[in-house]
DNA sequence: GCAAAAGTGTTGAGAGTACACCCATGA
DNA sequence: TCATGGGTGTACTCTCAACACTTTTGC
């Protein structure tokens, strides 16, 4: 696609490449309560009746290659690196292409490159984030044109080494799901314990004990009660939870991650953002 | 520095660059007890002397910039991403450029980019590596033409952002530093608990019980008594340790690091690693 | 013996786990 | 009153920090 003359130069800059691995539950999975939370405080012990499939699956959006090479095979979703936008912002809108859902966890997982895949005699480079987004409605689950959900245990064989970099991910993911945090993020904004319970168990494929569940996360203190009831099934109503970051919770993870205010900033496309573990920057140095 | 007409064309690839933090023990630690170690076993229980300065810092080299922008301040090693080489042998080769000293750690830190520092025209990248280095002499710290080494504590002001990137390796290295894996690194290959320990608290900062610290590090499995004792000041002999990493660490910081073994292939400038976690590679995808 | 470092023992607090148990609710 | 999920209590283990203590060495 057109980068000048390849071979005019000794020490052509390499082609730089944003993707995403973007994570969801599956429809299968616990349903968002989001439904009847609102702002009106009208009534303070409110239930509600939804439905709910425990046991479901870590999903993930695919795009089709319209390209060689891997013409028409499975790749994770991605985007050229713009010179007026930071990373993050292109990996936002790398997610935000494939799927109308905003990240809850945006974070950077790991750049990949390297000599062997210099196919089209341009070295590549991938820098690639992780993203959590809250769980899609069912039909959004529906093949698109070029884009399709797949559950993690189910994924076509994919382009590049795009099955390595997923890997990567879900293991990143399965070692943070212990906090409220990240399992906070697959879920809606507010939700039972039950349901997180539920998460942790679809994410790490083991059962996890429900009451020492509730406890470690209850002794979190990131855990906020709404008020709110709701009521899971027919049986006694569950109190309702939204998740409240404390403040000095930055272990790295949370320190470059999308808090839901930065969200909103990443959004404006060419916002300027001045944090700096958001956009740091520096320029290229050489001794000689 | 030459790559074409900027205005050319309107959306020019990004500038790559790969720089490096590279951390040391600085002269007034432990002094390393490499000198009387060899594979001849001559005496299963020799003793010897070495002289020991405890409380060492966090040492890392620096190079003068000799171009604009910054010019003549210091900044991290670095050097240009090359075609033939993988991400973690242009950060080797970086490395080389400023220390005689060979990696026992090596490790992608983070990639740094976004808009805010468009300074030249073009968009640049930092794919930011952060090594571990053995203790160097001292003669080693004193200064050279274009490189010279500072103490964590008294860094000059740095080019770009690179002082954030720094404090972002150093709190790696802070909150990895409990295992032997990361202690054993800054050490010669064989060393007393006693040597690790003062690393512990170099790195730290703060007091570590030496009791505690013992049980731990021999808990972790990973020490091997080498059948030496060495005497560090008049007391009584020290048991020599080496480090084992056993086979099934890797918990992605070891994933990517670079082991004893690898190193070696890493010397090898051309040489075409096929380890997939070491050098995976991805090609860009756009949906549109 | 004395000082200094090597190395060990002991205790208690806190976290995590397994699992029994009670409570609220609708059928 | 029964089934089901919400929620609590409890006892056991394991880890780890604190710190007292013993051993080995040179002087």
């Amino acid at each position: 696609m057109g980068y000048g003359n390849v071979s005019e130069r000794r020490r052509q800059p390499p082609q730089v490449g944003v993707s995403v691995v973007i994570l969801a539950l599956g429809p299968s999975s616990v349903a968002p309560i989001e439904p009847h939370v609102n702002d009106n405080e009208e009534t303070g012990a409110d239930t509600e009746n939804i439905t709910a499939e425990p046991h479901g699956r870590l999903w993930m959006p695919l795009v089709r290659r319209i390209r060689e090479p891997y013409l028409g095979m499975w790749a994770l979703p991605g985007g050229e690196l713009r010179a007026d936008r930071s990373l993050e912002q292109c990996a936002y809108e790398a997610l935000e292409s494939t799927t109308d859902l905003h990240p809850r966890y945006l974070e950077q997982l790991h750049t990949f490159g390297g000599p062997s895949r210099s196919r089209g005699g341009l070295p590549m480079v991938s820098i690639v984030y992780w993203a959590l987004v809250g769980q899609a409605e069912t039909r959004d689950f529906a093949e698109a044109d070029n884009v399709k959900w797949f559950p993690e245990n189910a994924l076509p064989s994919l382009a590049f080494d795009h099955r390595t970099i997923i890997d990567h991910a879900l293991r990143r993911l399965r070692e943070r799901i212990e906090y409220p945090d990240l399992t906070t993020r697959l879920v809606g904004p507010e939700f039972t314990l039950r349901q997180l319970h539920d998460v942790a168990e679809a994410v790490t494929g083991a059962p996890v004990d429900l009451a020492n569940f509730r406890r470690r996360m209850l002794a979190s203190g990131q855990l906020e009660e709404t008020g709110q009831k709701v009521r899971i099934g027919r049986q006694r109503p569950a109190t309702v939870y939204r998740y409240v970051p404390d403040a000095d919770s930055h272990s790295d993870a949370t320190a470059d991650a999308v808090t839901d205010s930065t969200a909103a900033l990443l959004r404006s496309a060419v916002a300027h953002d001045s944090d700096d573990s958001l956009d740091a920057v520096l320029g290229p140095l050489t001794t000689d």
